[in-house]
DNA sequence: GACCAATACTTGTCGCAACAAGTATTGGTC
DNA sequence: GACCAATACTTGTTGCGACAAGTATTGGTC
């Protein structure tokens, strides 16, 4: 019997990753079941953009506490598939601003939806109570963390 | 005022990412103050190898939700790190045992106490009422998401 | 024994992350 | 105006993931 053996599947860090990699991989598939293929790295940045359209890529990378190497290669893969436009300071010429494409703002409300089904699959026959711990319980494991 | 704007940041998706994306990038911080570099993929590799020592590739990427290319690479840095082998099999030569080598049985303690640190720094000032009901909520969700 | 589906693993491609190093531009300071 | 540190972004490298396709081996079935 051995008292103090770790178990990874048992821990706090693999619940957590464990849960977010599922969360993940199914909003994915529901934004697909819609037509739309998108990576999660990129709704985040779209998020953002609904939030406040016209955002430098430092102002993004510091959101999404991403470097910005990996925003400025996200930004290209966005330019490809037509969500996002990378427009060039006047003012300032380090500066790019990035803005929503015509495209991104007409599938907003239906990635939203697909957001929001997401949680409620994932929140199905969980009271309010303990969701309400849970969410509260992460926000102090983000705060703890930094 | 937009009631129903949908907020990335207050999403239980996003909560649950970024505790496991600080969570997972302390516990490497607190491996690399050790002494070790290991990567979150490697560590749970180990983790699996550690609860049983000599399985297959297959086996490894079934437990974590991997596909076997996946695996297959990951075992290949693991080699040169020098952490694991890759034993064929002789009565079926499509199958790899792999075994831990003596090198990541000797570490084994101190990683085990890096990830045990990393759950208590994440934990602080957490009550282990709240905290029972989170692991018993994430458990909810991943079955929720299979 | 020949054929064939199933199985275990590998390889190629692409998207993304972190880290390091490089380029261009800006805003002082002398 | 010349110099220089700071800033914003890009590029190179490596590790990992998913997906697709490929190789080798096995275990039937005829």
């Amino acid at each position: 019997m051995k008292k103090d053996q770790y178990y990874l599947d048992h821990s706090l860090g693999y619940k957590l990753f464990h849960s977010s990699r599922l969360m993940n991989s199914r909003l994915i598939r529901n934004f697909k079941v819609n037509g739309f293929d998108l990576t999660y790295e990129q709704w985040q940045i779209l998020s953002r953009l609904y939030e406040k359209d016209g955002q430098t890529q430092n102002e993004l990378a510091i959101q999404n506490e991403r470097d910005q190497a990996s925003v400025s290669r996200l930004i290209d893969n966005m330019l490809k598939r037509n969500l996002v436009t990378r427009v060039p300071q006047k003012k300032d010429r380090r500066v790019n601003y990035i803005y929503l494409t015509d495209e991104a703002k007409r599938i907003r409300q239906e990635l939203e939806d697909s957001a929001q089904k997401t949680i409620r699959q994932a929140s199905e026959e969980i009271s309010p109570e303990d969701l309400a711990v849970t969410l509260r319980t992460l926000d102090k494991i983000r705060k703890n963390l930094q």
